[in-house]
DNA sequence: GCCAAATAATTCAATCGCTGAACAAATAGC
DNA sequence: GCTATTTGTTCAGCGATTGAATTATTTGGC
């Protein structure tokens, strides 16, 4: 018979406290006003005594501070609130795109602590002049978050493109990267040369996979389950279930692009025929609307389209239905499959959200199933083009978040 | 980045046993060969003392038993191998299908104990008297299983349909059924009448969903991430990542009949275009073969188009080839979208693997991006068509062995 | 103004389960 | 028959949680 999925790693004497304090701490973040030791214990279903010693540690180990006495209500002594610290860890995003690099890092309550976007075309660029681009950008960045009394407790690096396990690129197609070693390029990188935790320091993963975990981040209490589509030149989706990014197999999830949806229609660049790419991709909803992208300075082709739009221009709002259903037909075809409620348009596709939705909204309606019972949603996501930088950080967060003993292991 | 899916509710004194128990079982279910204390010990990290005292509490428990001395290897005290017991707790699987009713009991071990298939079309049948039928059969598994020494703790019914969080079958259109609450509809069901542990002592599931469940079982070593597609009147899916299965964020995945193939072709009774169950369900396939249902004695089809196909019945031939471009086109979209390496053809379409296997894999090398890197495998399903009833009873089991604390606290 | 009620947080002996080392058991090889 | 070797058990020690008692701090009533 087969493995059972079970705990894999034994549980040992010490791993109490620490799932413990991966509890509490969670709990923290999750609730939405600062809760006192005492609600933490009825609602873990701990001991007040556990639970106070186990925020000690929380709190001496700069995950947790007490925030200002929350409005009382009744008699009794008054509950101390507790916080994520805004002083303690925080996470380093990084993003490296056709047309800019971003850097950002985000503290542990998920707020942006600092944010730069360099625009400059990497398409020219080789690999490892664009890395080292980023390591300075990092260095600001590190330098930065230190002066704000934060420390940079892990990295993680968005590419528009495939990874590998060891966070080499395998294939980036509008970077025209392929086989790049990243790791070992970012070496001179600030923050964490060695492992953490298990953890190598600079964790590599897919702009579309990074892009929903920002959207996670951003959406505080929408539902924790939804499919996040990056329109770019390329388009991914990122899948999040229940708080937690569905990577697949073997991390290569999420290849929307490519999916069939006329399945003897336009051939496309992956060998395939009717691929979403070739009528929802950016260059093909502009060449619907007739913005060729030659006579337009770089980049204003899709704020042009918007404008068209607004305008109601027939060829640009044509050219967004056509790929508003193409989109249906592909989401279709994933609410199908994963019983999702909830879709967002992020990347290009969110200022374009009002012309895509309906024909999204019409194709979902027409073919899922169980659209009847319970409705999909589709909206445009919070964060704007550089969302994978946002959630890079975030990821870093979520990590500490999610296993505080290997923060707190590392400061002693 | 993944975040550890940080534990949910607290972390209790007892809750490190309880854990413990779950890795030592899982070690024991899921070792090639009767694993010994201290090479447990030393898998899992745990002293072989805490080995020694949780294997105690597991052969109490009627959950292990210690297996014929294994051939020794060099010198020392000979190891005493440990085995899942064949005399404890037994799962029992149900299953409603058109045209039969299947019961099951399987042993912690795998072992399928009891066996049996009702033949009966059950459309124009009442739910409620299918479901006494189902009972019956139920009670004599139960006194089959008493015989060999097993406890039933626990059951599941797979259904062809859709079912709700709370065991109601919300539409099972070949069935004709639609919301028949059939947890209630059991009450009289032999074994076990209360809550167990947090778990309704029947648990209704998607037919398709356990039949992936029960290709897991059976497929011993395999790979433990796949795609099962069922093949029948209706076409479904059942995803299994890294052992477990994956329901989708209401329980609803795996509607893969109707994920769109030919975006403007047939007309679907879903009110789609072009599903993919228009060309590949058994009524499709069939009618493109020229075996018109009317004029053949019921589920003799199936077996006629077997026959054709090997005669090699140009009919035949170009039908199956049909079907196949058509499952092919859906789940590369499937696997562009989850990243999965194995496809399982199960149900129906098992046995006409060799046909569909060729025009799949064309579809998938043209269109899935990641082909090149790591081949998908397509095979046929090990289990034959009552495959749902096996994998019922395994996932009972399957739950036993996660979390043996909950069996162990109701025998004392 | 003072006291009782109420709620929050801490202290402390008891207990549960894991640890590590010593010890007993059982066998192969010389 | 003796030794080396590996397995499994026993037992004192210890870390973390528990539950009750204690202290801390505020509200509300007399």
């Amino acid at each position: 018979m087969t493995p059972t999925p079970g705990p894999v790693g034994a549980v040992r004497q010490g791993s109490l406290r620490e799932l413990n304090l991966a509890v509490v701490l969670g709990r923290i973040a999750a609730a939405d006003r600062p809760p006192s030791r005492a609600v933490l214990a009825t609602e873990t279903g701990l001991t007040r005594a556990t639970v106070s010693a186990v925020v000690e540690d929380l709190i001496t180990g700069r995950l947790v501070t007490e925030a200002e006495p929350a409005p009382r209500s009744g008699a009794g002594r008054p509950a101390r609130g507790l916080v994520l610290a805004g002083n303690g860890p925080a996470g380093l995003g990084l993003e490296i795109n056709v047309d800019y690099l971003a850097v950002c890092v985000v503290d542990l309550a998920g707020r942006v602590r600092h944010h730069t976007v360099h625009r400059a075309d990497l398409r020219p660029v080789s690999p490892a002049d664009a890395l080292s681009r980023l390591v300075e950008l990092a260095g600001q960045a590190r330098a930065e978050a230190a002066s704000q009394g934060l420390t940079l407790a892990g990295a993680a690096l968005g590419v528009p493109g495939l990874v590998d396990d060891a966070g080499t690129v395998r294939l980036a197609p509008n970077l025209g990267w392929r086989d790049v070693p990243v790791p070992a390029l970012l070496a001179g990188l600030p923050p964490l040369t060695e492992r953490v935790d298990g953890v190598p320091p600079i964790v590599v993963d897919n702009e579309a996979n990074l892009s929903a975990l920002g959207e996670l981040h951003a959406g505080s209490d929408g539902p924790a389950s939804f499919l996040h589509i990056s329109g770019e030149v390329g388009i991914g989706a990122g899948i999040v279930l229940d708080g937690d990014l569905f990577r697949g197999a073997r991390g290569w999830s999420g290849e929307i692009g490519h999916i069939p949806v006329h399945s003897a229609g336009r051939p496309c660049r992956c060998g395939g025929r009717g691929c979403l790419e070739q009528y929802a991709g950016q260059e093909a909803i502009l060449a619907a609307a007739g913005l060729d992208r030659a006579d337009l300075p770089a980049d204003t082709a899709p704020v042009r389209l918007t404008e068209l739009a607004e305008t109601g221009s027939v060829d640009a709002l044509r050219a967004l239905h056509e790929a508003g259903t193409a989109l249906g037909i592909a989401v279709a075809s994933v609410v199908n499959l994963l019983d999702l409620d909830t879709v967002v348009l992020g990347g290009g596709y969110a200022p374009l959200t009002p012309w895509l939705r309906p024909p999204v909204l019409d194709e979902i309606s027409r073919r899922v199933l169980t659209a009847a019972w319970s409705p999909v949603t589709v909206r445009p996501a919070a964060l704007g083009a550089d969302a994978a930088a946002v959630g890079a950080a975030g990821s870093v967060v979520r990590r500490i978040i999610a296993r505080p003993a290997g923060w707190l292991a590392r400061t002693g």
